[in-house]
DNA sequence: GTAGGGTTAG
């Protein structure tokens, strides 16, 4: 026989619909299946605990004459932590409709986290006026969910107001008003909440070190975080993350390390936010140990961690590595790894494997949303699919229902202007919903780069100067075009009033990782012996290539008007070349020189590049700011095409 | 018998 203590006891193993029919028959036999307490506790478990139970949670809870509070609020749980939270209010008006029901604190705790799920804030005023109405507004619980829910709505304000009528708030209580200022961006309300606070826990302390990394105050999040004596794995993985976000990737390496050495180990957090760090700075090397790391720590499961993997080895130049990490995976249901791997294959290439990626991931039924259109846009323009990236686009509107933002426009944009269509460009532009960008017609300006349109050119860079005035790049860029079509007085005149408004060219800089240690390189620079040596080298490669390859230089990409000798020289000492010789005398042979560069690689670099390869039989992979290159016998993956 | 607070990926 059964009781009902020992029906409970079943319960707390059982995780599939099949067993918990069984338990449901024992009840039965036992002739405990009608006892409120267990009709209740069926209910709540195939309510929330058993995936894709919900039916049968329902069918079991119609089969109750006069259902109580607790199978009310089972059912409303189960709805408000689904798929559909939304359901969850629909539910509640049926039940006070049908059956008369009144509802507990309990039940809106469940209906306003279902809300903080979705962000809807319409429905959370009138949950949170439901509460007031049932007199359950000044509960503790009730409360610190609707602070949590405005916070969620990024209504800081609200959550405040909602705070102050609170009669004796709590420790968590306090800590959820602290969340929803970091939920809410608002880092004034944040500080001064947190500096309200009459007791400071580690929690606080982690969401004020977060607020202070979302804001990009690096400084403030390091004084803060020397301050704490107490510090958990949570603290720690934030300052990696927070480190890594802000695009201090020395810094979160040093922390990584320091969160090892102390004891309190890698986490999934640290690891990604590690990973990312290695992403950035191109640190091919280090991410495999840290691929290691994951391995060893029995983390290799998590979800986030692959996706920072995957994307991580196609930022390192090594699109295969992604791939193995990618088939790997046992659970594909996340539009993130589709979409990590998609955008990987895109940037170094490959853009058919993405769109045949893109079409597995629907056979998936995994849906596509706003990022993922991005990347297959972004592999159409590179791939120059011109017609298949206007049918995306539409289809992106009409059949997947996703809105199209300014950085789908900007790459549309792309599409047509770097293939040539730069009026259908043009005129995508100025179609657009949106006021352009700087980013959009900056967009538009590379591609009269690539195609010599000075008219067009000098049009957008009109735009730009009321959009973005202080923009190094855009000066550079016009000054390029000109001096490509031989303008070299505009070209001139463009660089002499950047010199009057004081806009200064970002400088140029390319690393390359050699042994795991990471050196970066800066053009023409000779500062030490490393330094010295690249450029000893660099005669050495440029004479080679002159000589045995036929190489000429290309010297429109330098924008100064200085003697065709002097450019030639600038031209030559570009970082990226530096860094290629350096790689050349340091490497091992036959391996893969792996070198990252701050701006697009210009015109002369790629085609050295490319003879390099030939003559020295090595691969070299080249990210730039856009994109990889790899150049292999002669070529280069781009096709010349960027 | 049910419930509230912290960092994270494209």
């Amino acid at each position: 026989m059964y009781t009902c203590e020992s029906i409970s006891h079943l319960l707390a193993t059982c995780k599939t619909l099949a067993s918990f029919k069984q338990i449901q028959a024992y009840a039965y036999k036992s002739n405990i299946h009608s006892d409120p307490f267990v009709a209740g506790k069926f209910i709540l478990h195939c309510a929330v605990a058993i995936s894709d139970a919900f039916h049968h949670a329902l069918r079991l809870f119609l089969d109750v004459p006069a259902p109580d509070v607790f199978m009310c609020n089972a059912i409303i749980r189960g709805l408000s932590e689904s798929e559909t939270p939304q359901n969850s209010i629909s539910m509640y008006s049926k039940l006070r409709r049908e059956v008369g029901f009144r509802p507990d604190s309990f039940t809106f705790a469940f209906l306003l986290k279902g809300v903080a799920n979705y962000r809807c804030l319409r429905d959370g005023v009138q949950l949170h006026c439901q509460a007031v109405k049932h007199g359950l507004d000044g509960h503790l619980f009730v409360g610190t969910t609707t602070v949590s829910m405005y916070g969620e709505c990024m209504c800081a304000g609200y959550a405040r107001k909602v705070f102050d009528e609170m009669f004796g708030p709590n420790v968590v209580a306090w800590n959820a008003l602290v969340t929803a200022c970091f939920r809410s961006n608002d880092l004034m309300a944040l500080e001064a909440v947190f500096g309200e606070m009459p007791f400071k826990n580690v929690t606080s302390c982690n969401v004020m070190l977060a607020g202070y990394m979302k804001a990009g105050e690096t400084e403030s999040a390091t004084d803060l975080f020397s301050e704490m004596d107490v510090k958990d794995a949570v603290s720690w993985s934030s300052m990696v993350g927070g480190f890594a976000h802000n695009g201090c990737f020395t810094e979160a390496f040093g922390v990584f390390r320091g969160s090892v050495r102390s004891g309190i180990g890698a986490n999934e957090v640290s690891l990604t936010g590690v990973l990312s760090a290695c992403a950035q700075a191109g640190a091919f090397e280090f991410g495999r140990i840290v691929h290691g790391l994951v391995e060893k720590s029995g983390l290799n499961w998590i979800i986030t961690v692959n996706n920072a993997l995957i994307d991580t080895y196609a930022r390192c130049g090594n699109v295969g590595m992604s791939r193995l990490v990618f088939d790997s995976m046992p659970d594909k249901s996340s539009v993130v790894s589709w979409t990590s791997m998609i955008t990987g294959l895109a940037m170094h290439g490959c853009g058919k494997e993405a769109l045949q990626l893109f079409h597995q991931m629907e056979s998936h039924g995994v849906k596509p949303d706003g990022v993922t259109f991005v990347s297959i846009l972004y592999a159409c323009s590179h791939g120059g699919f011109i017609e298949q990236g206007s049918t995306y686009f539409s289809n992106m509107i009409e059949i997947y229902g996703v809105e199209p933002s300014v950085e789908h426009y900007g790459c549309m944009v792309d599409l047509y202007g770097r293939s040539g269509q730069l009026e259908k460009a043009f005129d995508f532009v100025t179609k657009m919903p949106f006021s352009p960008t700087d980013i959009i017609w900056r967009i538009l300006l590379g591609a009269c780069s690539i195609h010599g349109n000075v008219k067009l050119a000098e049009h957008v860079k009109g735009s730009l100067a009321l959009v973005d005035p202080d923009n190094s790049g855009d000066g550079v860029l016009l000054s390029n075009i000109y001096a490509t079509a031989g303008k070299w007085r505009d070209a001139a005149g463009v660089r002499r009033s950047m010199e009057n408004q004081q806009i200064k060219k970002d400088p140029g800089w390319s690393t390359i990782e050699i042994d795991k240690v990471l050196y970066s390189f800066v053009a023409g620079d000779k500062r030490d012996k490393i330094t010295e040596k690249a450029h000893e080298k660099l005669d050495e490669i440029m004479l080679r290539v002159r000589v045995e390859g036929g190489y000429m230089p290309e010297v429109a990409s330098v924008l100064h008007d200085i003697q065709e000798e002097e450019k030639e020289d600038a031209v030559t000492r570009h970082s990226e070349k530096l860094a290629l010789a350096f790689g050349l005398a340091r490497s091992r042979e036959g391996r893969t020189i792996r070198i990252m560069k701050n701006l697009r690689v210009c015109r002369d670099c790629h085609s050295v590049m490319k003879l390099v390869s030939k003559l020295y039989r090595v691969q070299i992979v080249l990210r730039d700011r856009s994109r990889f290159h790899t150049f292999d016998s002669g070529f280069c993956s781009c096709r010349d095409y960027w």
